[in-house]
DNA sequence: AGCACGCCGACT
DNA sequence: GTCGGCGTGCTC
């Protein structure tokens, strides 16, 4: 036996096995074999046929959730036998295949099924009956995330819990659940009372959002004080009812320890330190389970996450907080695409939850969706309030007062390639001078974006990549930012030889390293130079790096600070007077439409790291180096005029028949070529031409649905996968919906013809954040 | 997704 | 002959 590999070993005993298995034994006795393996749950099967089997035992048939990826054929929820009568949201840990997996009950009291079917139904193998089952809302939302976004229930569903519930035994979670119970002893001091007198608009908007039932638009200028808002709304849900709960969410992971700190500041008074807890994918994996058992036990009262935290379970949820619900961060980027601001809305209606979305700079949904009723417009379903007042204004002072003003330089009057136009450099060094901050924003990583040879015109084009390898100079690598591919530079043309390869355009490296130069004899007030300093991805790569980078700001050890939108976004700088838009005008020409609103949020939100407060807020300055003066976009941003941006918007997508004013989905292919990707999303629209003019309700959906041709993503191919898609637009959400849910069975066909064989992946992306 | 099978080429 | 690559197919 010496010789046989203990692979093809297994192999042959397995087939063995199997072969005595389904040949000599009949298939009730094969089950009844296997549920007596399990000693967690012994059925006691007789003989007979299958069915009658499992009902003269009293056993009881449920079907579970399981983690199914999302385009297996196991779509529904798999049938199981239980000895006991189990409750719908029951973890239960399941057999499937030669697995043992996490699952969840999601019916119950199902009659016997048909004799093939009940051929196959195995037992569960455990229960976690330490942890109560998730509540009906809980499932109702994953059900409707399921269905809204196109995308297998179990997947879904078990993607919402954290991944470790998956690991555990039940043994080890009863252990967990017992230590969570024994730290449970909310000693309840008397609610503080914060020592902050609320503005005349923060007053006005508490008592609405305390009268009306919203969803509410908060709809407050940076610095305006909707952090207070929310703290104080949540204040009162939580006192309300001893057992509410709170969800607040944050569009990113960098944003949260400053939001927790306050809430915890507040709240951890009267609830006790463990009654707030935050929930994201940065925390380890111990952490979020906690965190997640937390809230779904109820004895978190206050959950901060991001997206994810959308989908925890939250059985006493009362009220949701969406900060800056305008970031496009919230729209999740795989598995199910769901949007988190949505389904926040989605979720307080469904549970009772009043919800408050807050921004400064609206998404133009949100900001339709509030518009006030008029004569002949019954308005918006969302409340809007107002707070359009810097903490520190004087009553009744202009619109404008306590803003930074907006300086645009025409660039196309500057010397050329000066990556500073001499009126900013003056303006910075007079700012380092006065022992000031700037903040400079350049929206591009590395040194430069592409290589280029003069001679024979070769590019630094990423060999797998429909994208150029942007030049990093601290490593000397090129580096494609989409594949991640990193190679040391060439010292000579790849193509010809030359030594002479130019670098074209500019990021942060190169600015950093010139401003050096450009600032080298500028002193601050304590004669000593000026200090630059840096923060995007590249550097602050490691744990806690940008936290760290970020103290050295505030601590005044940083003049000039340049870096990309990460620090554009929360962080509140309260020694910055000065900040520039170093070449923003590429998104005025982007192809997707909703770039200009993401350009005006992204400038307003620079705009109010210029001084926080209106006191410092006036003698700061926004600078815009563009080479459209006059564009409207930075004319509105130069009044700080929100509302006229949106108007404008809003009046070319209703125009155009964008969202708001129509609805969006997106078919992707991605293949090995880019021809297959499109003729795949062709042959579908053929055929659902041809399906769904079977039945009436199908086709009168299908007419109210406008397809696009297939076309190359803006960035065709990523990683030698070339990516193709094709846009569905409708006035009706409720006929895009019934489209969509038609697609997916002929997706499935489609994908299993030879002919779409080299077809590797199709997606639905229902309203899409970029098109 | 896992995890199996099965077919093929490369090495002792 | 064995080992290990990955294409295909199934899981109640």
């Amino acid at each position: 036996m010496t010789g046989i590999s203990s692979r093809a070993l297994l192999g042959k005993a397995c087939r063995a096995e199997r072969a005595i298995c389904q040949q000599s034994y009949p298939q009730d006795l094969w089950i009844a074999a296997a549920a007596f393996q399990n000693n967690d749950l012994a059925f006691e099967v007789k003989v007979d046929s299958p069915s009658e089997t499992i009902r003269g035992t009293a056993a009881h048939w449920i079907r579970v959730l399981v983690a199914t990826p999302a385009h297996s054929a196991v779509a529904e929820p798999l049938t199981y036998g239980s000895a006991q009568p189990l409750a719908a949201g029951a973890l239960v840990r399941v057999p499937l295949g030669r697995r043992e997996v996490l699952g969840i009950v999601w019916e119950t009291g199902l009659p016997a099924p048909e004799p093939d079917l009940a051929a196959r139904v195995r037992p569960v193998a455990a229960v976690f009956d330490a942890l109560p089952p998730l509540a009906a809302p809980w499932r109702a939302l994953i059900a409707f995330v399921a269905r809204y976004y196109q995308r297998a229930l179990g997947e879904v569903a078990l993607a919402a819990l954290p991944p470790q519930l998956r690991q555990l035994s039940g043994q080890q979670l009863a252990r967990r659940l017992a230590r969570a119970a024994r730290a449970e002893s909310a000693e309840s001091a008397p609610d503080d009372a914060p020592g902050i007198t609320l503005t005349p608009d923060q007053q006005r908007a508490l008592e609405q959002i305390e009268r009306e039932s919203g969803p509410f638009l908060l709809f407050g200028a940076t610095g305006s004080g909707k952090t207070e808002v929310y703290l104080r709304a949540a204040q009162a849900a939580l006192a309300r009812d001893a057992q509410a709960q709170v969800l607040v969410l944050a569009p990113e992971i960098n944003l949260t320890p400053q939001l927790l700190a306050r809430l915890q500041a507040r709240l951890a008074p009267s609830l006790g330190q463990q009654a707030v807890v935050a929930l994201h994918s940065r925390l380890t994996p111990a952490q979020r389970l906690q965190s997640w058992l937390a809230a779904h036990l109820g004895q978190a009262r206050v959950v901060l996450g991001t997206r994810m935290a959308a989908l925890a379970s939250l059985p006493h949820l009362a009220l949701i907080v969406v900060d800056e619900e305008h970031d496009p961060s919230y729209k999740q980027q795989e598995g199910a695409r769901y949007s988190a601001r949505d389904l926040a809305v989605y979720r307080g209606h469904a549970q009772g939850a009043k919800v408050i979305l807050g921004s400064a700079t609206p998404s133009l949904e949100s900001w339709r969706q509030s518009r006030p009723a008029t004569q002949d417009d019954p308005g918006g379903r969302y409340r809007r309030l107002e707070m359009p007042a810097r903490i520190g204004t004087a009553v009744g002072a202009a619109p404008n007062a306590g803003w930074p003003h907006v300086q645009r330089v025409d660039m196309a009057r500057q010397p050329k390639d000066a990556p500073l136009a001499p009126p900013l450099l003056a303006a910075i060094t007079e700012c380092v001078a006065r022992g000031q901050q700037a903040l400079l924003l350049l929206n591009r990583r590395g040194w430069a974006p592409v290589l280029c040879c003069a001679d024979c015109g070769w590019k630094s084009q990423c060999p797998h990549c429909s994208a150029y390898r942007v030049f990093h100079k601290t490593d000397r690598t090129l580096r494609c930012h989409h594949c991640g591919l990193s190679v040391p530079v060439p010292r000579a043309c790849p193509g010809c030889g030359n030594q002479d390869i130019a670098a074209i355009g500019r990021g942060t490296e190169q600015l950093e390293e010139q401003l050096a130069a450009l600032l080298a004899d500028v002193r601050r007030p304590d004669g000593a130079p000026a200090r630059i300093a840096r923060i995007d991805a590249d550097t602050t790569k490691g744990q806690g790096r940008l936290e760290a980078q970020l103290a050295q700001v505030h601590a005044g050890a940083v003049d000039v600070l340049v870096g990309t939108q990460m620090i554009a976004k929360g962080h509140d700088f309260r020694r910055v007077t000065l900040v520039a838009a170093i070449n923003p005008d590429a998104a005025l020409f982007s192809s997707d439409f909703r770039s200009p609103e993401r350009l005006f949020a992204l400038l307003m939100q620079a705009c109010g790291r210029a001084g926080r407060d209106a006191a410092s807020g006036a003698a700061s300055q926004m600078w815009i180096q563009t080479r459209h003066p006059a564009h409207p976009l930075y004319a509105l941003l130069a009044a700080h005029d929100y509302p006229a941006f949106a108007a404008l918007q809003l009046q070319e997508r209703a125009l155009a028949g964008l969202p708001p004013f129509s609805h969006l989905a997106l078919l992707r292919a991605d293949a090995r070529s880019q021809s297959a990707a499109q003729a795949f999303l062709a042959a579908l629209a053929q055929a659902a031409q041809t399906a769904l003019a079977t039945t009436p309700e199908l086709a009168a959906a299908q007419s109210a649905v406008r397809w696009y041709p297939a076309v190359p993503l803006p960035i065709q191919r990523v990683a030698g996968v070339e990516r193709a898609q094709m846009l569905l637009e409708s006035a009706s959400r409720a006929a895009l919906q019934r489209v969509l849910a038609a697609l997916t069975p002929l997706m499935h066909a489609l994908r299993a013809d030879p002919a779409h064989r080299t077809v590797l992946r199709w997606l639905i992306d229902v309203d899409p954040a970029a098109v």
